[in-house]
RNA sequence: GUGACCGUAGCUCAGUUGGCAGAGCACCAGGUUGUGGCCCUGGGGGUCGCGGGUUCAAAUCCCGUCGGUCACCCCA
C-alpha cells in the first residue's frame, strides 16, 4: 500500500515552500508595521461556530464542511476560513478595540479540486476590529494592495462594492425578489429552484441567461440608506487619494452572509483558469454580535497563497533564492574534525554542506560540485599529520594546504574575492 | 455533487494490427596513487494505478473501481 496526500491537499518542497516562507515573511512584515500582530486559533472549532459566522445557507457551510465527532461527541469542524475563528478568539478573551491582527491559516473545504482550489489551502489574512469609520475600509484595502504589489503582480484589478447594512439589503434583497420573482422563467435552470434561498447569488451567475436579467435587475448601490452611501463615497475618495486604482463592481457578491457595507475582492488577469480571484474581503459590522460578543464593527480580507503561487506563476515572478552553500567539506579521514571545522565555519555565517558518507573522493567532490559551494574543503590523512586542510576554489579549481588554525578566516577571505568577481 | 480527458521508472514521456518492459533526464559506481563540472563505460530502479473479464498470450481489447487534471456549481 502507497501512501499519498488526501484528494485535494499537497505536499510543499523548495522551492516552493521557499517562495511561501518569502510570502509570509513579506505579509508579516507589511501588516506589523501598521500594527498588527501575528493570531494563531486552532485548526478546528465548534461546529456551530462556522454555521452562525459565515451563514447557514452558504455553500461553505451546507456542503463544504470538513465536520467530525471526537472521543466526546463533541460536534467540530475543521476551519473554512479565518475570519470566524478570530472574531471567537477574540470574543473569548475580552480583547479591547481597536483590534489588529494577522494571521497565516490552512482552510479546508470538501469540494472537487481543480486549477487554484484544493481541500485544504492557505490563507493570510488581517482583520480590524473596533473602528467602523471609513479609515478603516481604506487602511485594510491598501495592505491588501501593497501587499500584492510587493510581489510584483501587474496583472490585477480591484473590485469593489457596497452591500449596505441590514436594513438597506433587506429592502434590496425584497427588490430584487420582486424582480427575479417576474422574471423567473428567464433565469437559468439551477436558478429557477435556487433564487429564493439566496437571492443575491444570481447577481455572480455567469449562465448567459441569468446575465441577461442581472443587466436590468436592480442595484443594491440605489438603495443603500444616506449613512452607507456616503460611507462608500469616502472609501472610494479615499482610495483616489492613495492612487489605488479599483473598478466598481456593483454585482460582486461574495461567499459569506456576515458582509456588510464595503466588500472587494482581488482578481488576477493573468490566468486562464476560472479561479481568478485571490484575495478578497468586507466589512462585517453585525458579525461580532452574532457571535455573542459586545456589538463591535469589523472588516479584513484573506489571501489564498496557492493561487498567489499560480498567479505568481502566470506572470513570471519568482521569489525564491536558490538555496546556496558556501563550503563543502570533504572528508577522507576517520575524524570529527570536519564536523568542528563546520560548526566554526556556521559560527562566521558561512554556509556549510558535507558528506554523510566516507565515500570516495571523486564522489564527494561530485557532491560538492552539486551542492553549489565555491570552496571545497579537503581533511584527508595526509593534511592531517602536518595539522593542515586543503582549501580549493572550486570556481578557478586553484587550491593549496592551509594550517586549521586559519580555516575559517582564510576561508572568509577567499569567499570575499569570489563574491567581489562575480 | 455533475461532466470531459488522462494514469507505463524519481521526472518527462515512447511502446505499431495483442507477442521478451523502453528512451531521455535524474540517481549510483568506475574511467590507475587523494580532486568536481564536460566526456566515456557500467549499474540500480517497474504490481504498466487497482480488480475482474476476453485470449495460447493483455501496458495494449472490454467492464468496474480508485486516483489525477480541467470545467460546471461555488470560492481563496
Amino acid at each position: 500500500m502507497k501512501f499519498k496526500t488526501p484528494t485535494g491537499t499537497s505536499d510543499f518542497f523548495a522551492p516552493e515552500s521557499k517562495e511561501i516562507e518569502l510570502l509570509v515573511a513579506g505579509f508579516a512584515k507589511i501588516t506589523e508595521k501598521l500594527g498588527y500582530s501575528l493570531l494563531l486559533t486552532p485548526i478546528f472549532e465548534d461546529s456551530e461556530l462556522f454555521r452562525r459566522g459565515a451563514g447557514e445557507t452558504t455553500d461553505i457551510v451546507t456542503k463544504e464542511m470538513y465536520e467530525f465527532t471526537d472521543r466526546s461527541d463533541r460536534k467540530l469542524t475543521l476551519k473554512p476560513e479565518g475570519t470566524t475563528s478570530a472574531i471567537r478568539a477574540f470574543i473569548e478573551h475580552s480583547y479591547s478595540t481597536p483590534f489588529k491582527c494577522w494571521y497565516l491559516t490552512p482552510a479546508f473545504r470538501y469540494e472537487k479540486p481543480q486549477a487554484g482550489r484544493y481541500r485544504q489551502h492557505h490563507q493570510l489574512g488581517i482583520e480590524l476590529l473596533g473602528p467602523d469609520s471609513y479609515f478603516a475600509d481604506i487602511e485594510v484595502i491598501y495592505i491588501l494592495i501593497k501587499f500584492i504589489e510587493s510581489l510584483g503582480l501587474k496583472q490585477f484589478k480591484l473590485l469593489i462594492n457596497s452591500m449596505g447594512h441590514r436594513d438597506c439589503r433587506n429592502l434590496y434583497k425584497q427588490k430584487l425578489l420582486d424582480y427575479l420573482t417576474f422574471n423567473e422563467d428567464r433565469l437559468c435552470d439551477d436558478h429557477k429552484l435556487r433564487y429564493k434561498i439566496n437571492p443575491l447569488r444570481i447577481l455572480d451567475c455567469k449562465k448567459t441567461e441569468c446575465i441577461s436579467v442581472v443587466v436590468e435587475a436592480p442595484l443594491l448601490i440605489d438603495y443603500l440608506c444616506e449613512d452607507c452611501r456616503s460611507h462608500h463615497e469616502s472609501v472610494l475618495n479615499g482610495l483616489d487619494n492613495l492612487g489605488i486604482i479599483y473598478e466598481a463592481a456593483p454585482t460582486l457578491v461574495r461567499g459569506f452572509d456576515y458582509y456588510s457595507r464595503t466588500t472587494f475582492e482581488v482578481q488576477s488577469l493573468a490566468l486562464n483558469s476560472s479561479q481568478s480571484a485571490i484575495g478578497g474581503g468586507g466589512r462585517y459590522d453585525n458579525l461580532v454580535a452574532s457571535l455573542g460578543g459586545v456589538e463591535t464593527a469589523g472588516i479584513g480580507f484573506g489571501i489564498g497563497i496557492e493561487r498567489l503561487l499560480l498567479v505568481m506563476k502566470a506572470e513570471s515572478i519568482r521569489l525564491n533564492e536558490i538555496p546556496s552553500c558556501d563550503v563543502f567539506i570533504v572528508n577522507l579521514a576517520k575524524e570529527f574534525l570536519p564536523m568542528r571545522l563546520a560548526d566554526k565555519l556556521l559560527s562566521s555565517n558561512i554556509k556549510v554542506s558535507y558528506s554523510y558518507e566516507q565515500s570516495s573522493m571523486k564522489s564527494q567532490m561530485r557532491q560538492a560540485d552539486k551542492s553549489t559551494a565555491k570552496i571545497a574543503l579537503i581533511v584527508g590523512d595526509s593534511e592531517l599529520k602536518e595539522s593542515e586542510v586543503t582549501i580549493k576554489n572550486l570556481i578557478d579549481s586553484s587550491q593549496y594546504r592551509c594550517p586549521i588554525e586559519r580555516v575559517v578566516q582564510d576561508i572568509k577571505k577567499l569567499l570575499t574575492t569570489i563574491e567581489s568577481k562575480h
